[in-house]
DNA sequence: ACGATTATGTACCGAGCGATTCAAAATGGA
DNA sequence: TCCATTTTGAATCGCTCGGTACATAATCGT
């Protein structure tokens, strides 16, 4: 019916993502975005409106394919609740060390739209509040099952140790960001772990 | 000699770095600074040199400023270890609601340049990797003397103990940014401290 | 009072921004 | 085979960006 697409739409996704997150919102400028697509202008404005549209679309696929991956660990019910947290920073340590420029880590695309674009731009900031929400309640959900079985103790209010360990995942994020080495991660997250159960 | 200033410098330097600390440093216009300075163009670039030396000092003002009074909490040795650093914690917590903008945190410059910056500007890095190392070593050591009064278990590593708070004040920011009320920031911050005495 | 020197305001620079226009190219149904 | 429909690439839009040029204003040592 008519002239088919020379391009997989989810790959161009894909690619604009990750320009985003390697350089960030305002930094990515649309020539950018079309040579990490391998897109000419048209095709990008014809198929994803605007460079914000754009930004959503990846933010989006970000948050849905990063916190299924983290929920996943988190939500096993098969393993104790505390090595569920362990596996969790590792899976966080490990993504941070693969994901790299130039020998420094890329962060979170997640914490760094946080930064910068959270307080002047409702949508995004919307976006983030339902991931942070779902996150918040798997890891709630986790420290209720550790609880349980008695590997946390149940002093602490679930919330709040969900949020603890929300919070440190972002800061073990700006902290790579900042040039810490893996021990100094490593180091982060087991402290963090050991708070659990104190 | 010559035509003095019809402006203070400090002044300005304090405008502008309030203006990049609200919008971050690409989204920040050379008009935005004059309108946030109150000077004309070239005032500014007669003062400043250029956006990104401005930034730079700004920035330098930043970690300066934030830094000494931190540090000045930290490293009090009229107090118990314990007692600093909850002291620390409430400290950032009240400055994340003193410093907003329409309701919303806007951060610490130092985390926002961090995630922003620090991975394409190498002088930035250089920056803020000097006031990271200088805020490691007084957290360390107060670390230190709160293992040699008994408060702190001489369990895990002073350095170690330091990257974590180091860390989870980095988490709080964020998760302010992400629209964390008070109540929960209190909660990850004494869950913290809580850490520091398992 | 003058002159060397610096600050200031206005107008402007080239470059790059995000976004649009439009003609040519490519398809499948009739 | 031809036409309605969509994609594609090139050219270009108006605008704002960071930065500069320059004439004018203001100062102080002499």
């Amino acid at each position: 019916m008519a002239r088919p697409r020379l391009f997989d739409e989810e790959r161009a996704l894909d690619a604009a993502m990750r320009a985003f997150w390697e350089k960030g919102y305002e930094a990515t400028s649309t020539q950018d975005l079309c040579e990490a697509t391998g897109l000419g202008r048209s095709s990008i404005y014809n198929t994803f409106t605007s460079k914000h549209a754009l930004f959503q679309r990846s933010l989006a696929r970000y948050v849905e394919t990063m916190t299924a991956l983290q929920l996943e660990i988190v939500e096993d019910a098969g393993r104790p609740a505390l090595e569920r947290f362990e596996a969790l920073f590792a899976c966080i340590i490990e993504q941070e060390f693969a994901q790299r420029r130039d020998g420094r880590s890329i962060g979170c695309l997640s914490v760094n739209t946080t930064v910068e674009l959270a307080a002047r731009d409702p949508g995004v900031a919307d976006v983030l509040a339902r991931d942070v929400e779902l996150r918040l309640a798997a890891l709630r959900a986790a420290v209720e099952a550790g609880q349980r079985a008695g590997e946390i103790p149940s002093g602490q209010a679930p919330a709040e140790l969900a949020r603890f360990v929300n919070a440190v995942i972002a800061g073990m994020r700006v902290s790579a960001q900042g040039g810490a080495d893996r021990a100094a991660l490593e180091g982060i997250a087991a402290t963090a772990v050991a708070a659990l159960t104190a």
